[in-house]
RNA sequence: GCGCCUAUAGCUCAGAGGAUAGAGCGCCGGCCUCCGGAGCCGGGUGCGCAGGUUCGAGUCCUGCUAGGCGCACCA
């Protein structure tokens, strides 16, 4: 059986388990699940079955008329060596009633089981309200460091929707593990070295406007950007200067230091911006350019140990069944590659992560199969560690985001349209809300990281202004709302002395009605989705239950009312409870939780 | 040519090897003398194709088809 407990080593050591091999489950942490699990675990003892993943067996039947978990019999046949459809029955036979667990039935192979009403809200609302942000953390990661290497946008490129995902999903991610209680670096790779440079040097030696640099810098630097790959085209003799100009930069050539040093600044000003919009911070801004010393050092480790072939004048590192790994070029100018060995290494010597977790777009996954194919053949363990977090591509309409070719929605321009449209609505509305541009912001800014998280983060998005700026149905903003509609309740319930400051009493007997219920168990799913969402890397479960969610309680809101009734109390708690994992949740996305809008 | 990813309702997307595959958008029709209408309720013969594994496959395997992304001197 899987080790449960509240001991904080098996805890960890479960922990260990699914994070090292992903395959498992989460099942932790619904205390309705845990419930039922350990009462077939005590059946299924007496029956003389020891060794069977009973939590992760557990699901929730298709239609709640048939119960609301079951346990489905078909894998204990085997073991048994007897039907299902008996085991199941003599399983229940095991199986009576309890506090908490109102009758079990049996249907065909399935045991299904029926929680009693009153005593689950009760439960449920109970365990929220008294752990209160606590509710859906744990300290299963303790005394382990997660690094995240993500955001990393090029420096001296704008910052558009394409680096949002890797900003929003890396952000989250992160808070997703802190809750776990992992220790977490952040860490910004600017791409702040490379060829990219020697072409911006080239093109403002030729058409820069010094003046519009000061005044608009990143435009600036787009333009000459997109006007050297126009240029190339007709006169390739570019690419080659650009080539030398990084070289000269690499190599420390004074002018072209002045020039980068400047670009760098300039783009930083831009991101910071950005990032204080986002609510996003870093630990680390070491970018590709903190590596020149480290790299040397890496191209001489792999020589020392034979890796490095010559191949058409480069350096490279043969790999088996991939692509060899360029190292160096044949002017001796370091690669992409290069960069991320040295940067690896660094961080295993200076953080001895547990996890390194790459947050960078899909298509660059073969570049990271050679980079952990390198780092193998050099005889690093952890390298089994890192972890290319892969996202989809955004793509526009038919056309596709280029920088090249100027092709691009600057995310800032896309953040200030729905804070705009935000500000509409809340006129339209509700004029006389407080802070009104706080609001907007929160709102408008939620709703794109939102829309951005709400998707399976391996699939393409397809970008269009229509379905960013709605906000009807599944969006940030419906589930804003919902959370300002809690507060509001829980406002008024204090006007009537229904609630003390933070306290708030969970009146029994109140609770039971059919939405009341199916809220209370969605809201006890919660821990199990954030364990889901930190094992699968994946910050769409937890907005997705989040939709999940709202929809149960404004179902529940339009079904009953709330004030002014007897089981108003008990309600209230109920709307209490919901507002915590709505805030919680919200917060492991990286978006505000308005208590009004 | 080789490799990886994707394919579920008109559109955008969920689906943890289990029972009758679900949401949102759009469209149609309802719901405030009452707690916030960014809301709620109702309206639906869809898993790309063909094999295989399994007691059971949208889910796993193989082969196709279509789209996307990669495949050394960019990052």
């Amino acid at each position: 059986m899987v080790p449960r407990g509240s001991d904080p080593r098996l805890t960890r050591e479960r922990a260990l388990f699914y994070f090292g091999c992903g395959k498992v489950r989460a099942t932790m942490g619904n205390i309705l699940w845990q419930h039922v699990s350990e009462r077939v675990e005590q059946a299924l003892a007496e029956l003389g079955v020891e060794e069977f993943d009973v939590a992760g067996t557990i699901e929730v039947p298709p239609d709640p008329n048939l119960g609301d978990y079951a346990f489905p019999c078909f894998q204990l046949a085997r073991i048994l060596r007897k039907a299902p459809d008996r085991i199941a029955q003599e399983l229940a036979e095991k199986l009576g009633p309890d506090g908490l667990i109102e009758r079990v039935d049996v249907v065909k192979a399935y045991v299904n089981f029926f929680l009693n009403r009153p005593a689950t809200c009760e439960r449920v609302v109970t365990e929220i309200l008294s752990r209160g942000d606590e509710y859906g953390k744990s300290q299963m990661g303790s005394g382990r460091t997660v690094v995240l290497d993500f955001s990393s946008p090029n420096i001296a490129k704008p910052f558009h929707v394409g680096h949002l995902r890797s900003t929003i999903i890396g952000h989250s991610l992160a808070r997703i593990f802190e809750s776990l209680g992992y220790t977490t670096v952040r860490i910004n790779h600017l791409g702040d070295w490379g060829t990219q440079f020697g072409k911006l040097i080239v093109a403002y030696r030729k058409f820069g406007r010094p003046e519009r640099l000061q005044q608009d810098p990143i435009r600036e630097l787009l333009d000459l950007y997109v006007r050297f790959h126009q240029e190339a085209e007709t006169n390739p003799a570019l690419e080659d200067e650009a080539r030398a100009a990084f070289k000269a930069l690499e190599d420390g050539g004074e002018e072209e230091t002045r020039l980068w040093s400047e670009f760098r600044r300039l783009s930083l000003e831009e991101f910071e911006r950005i990032y204080q919009r986002l609510g996003v911070h870093f630990d680390s801004h070491q970018g590709e350019s903190a590596y020149n010393e480290a790299m040397e050092e890496t191209v001489k480790r792999l020589e020392e140990e034979g890796l490095l072939t010559e191949s058409e004048g480069a350096l490279v590192v043969e790999l088996e069944g991939l692509p060899a790994c360029l190292i160096k070029k044949k002017d001796g100018a370091t690669l992409y590659a290069t960069r991320d060995l040295a940067a690896a290494i660094h961080r295993y010597e200076r953080y001895q992560f547990d996890h390194l977790f790459y947050v960078v777009g899909a298509p660059q996954q073969l570049h990271f199969q050679q980079v952990f194919g390198v780092l193998k053949k050099m005889g690093f363990p952890w390298v089994e560690r890192c972890e290319h977090i892969a996202f989809g591509h955004i793509r526009l309409g038919d056309a596709q985001l280029s920088t090249r070719r100027g092709n691009v929605i600057f995310l800032e321009e896309l953040l200030d349209q729905a804070v705009e449209r935000v500000r509409t609505i809340i006129e339209e509305r509700n004029p006389q809300l407080e802070d009104k541009e706080a609001i907007a912001e929160m709102v408008g800014v939620g709703a794109v990281i939102f829309n951005d998280l709400s998707h399976n983060r391996i699939k393409d998005i397809t970008f269009d202004w229509e379905t960013a700026l709605n906000f009807d149905g599944d969006t940030g903003p419906y589930v804003q709302y919902t959370h300002a509609r809690a507060a509001s309740l829980l406002r008024r319930g204090e006007e009537e002395g229904l609630i003390q400051g933070e306290t708030i009493d969970v009146a029994t007997g109140q609770l039971g009605e059919p939405e009341e219920f199916q809220l209370a168990k969605r809201l006890a799913d919660y821990p199990q989705v954030v364990l889901r969402a930190a094992e699968e890397r994946e910050p769409s479960e937890i907005a997705r239950h989040l939709l999940d969610l709202c929809r149960d309680f404004n179902s529940f809101y339009h079904a009953h009312r709330i004030l002014g009734t007897p089981q108003a109390q008990g309600r209230l708690a109920l709307v209490a409870a919901t507002k915590q994992v709505i805030k919680s949740g919200l917060y492991l996305l990286g978006i505000a939780a308005p208590e009004a809008m």
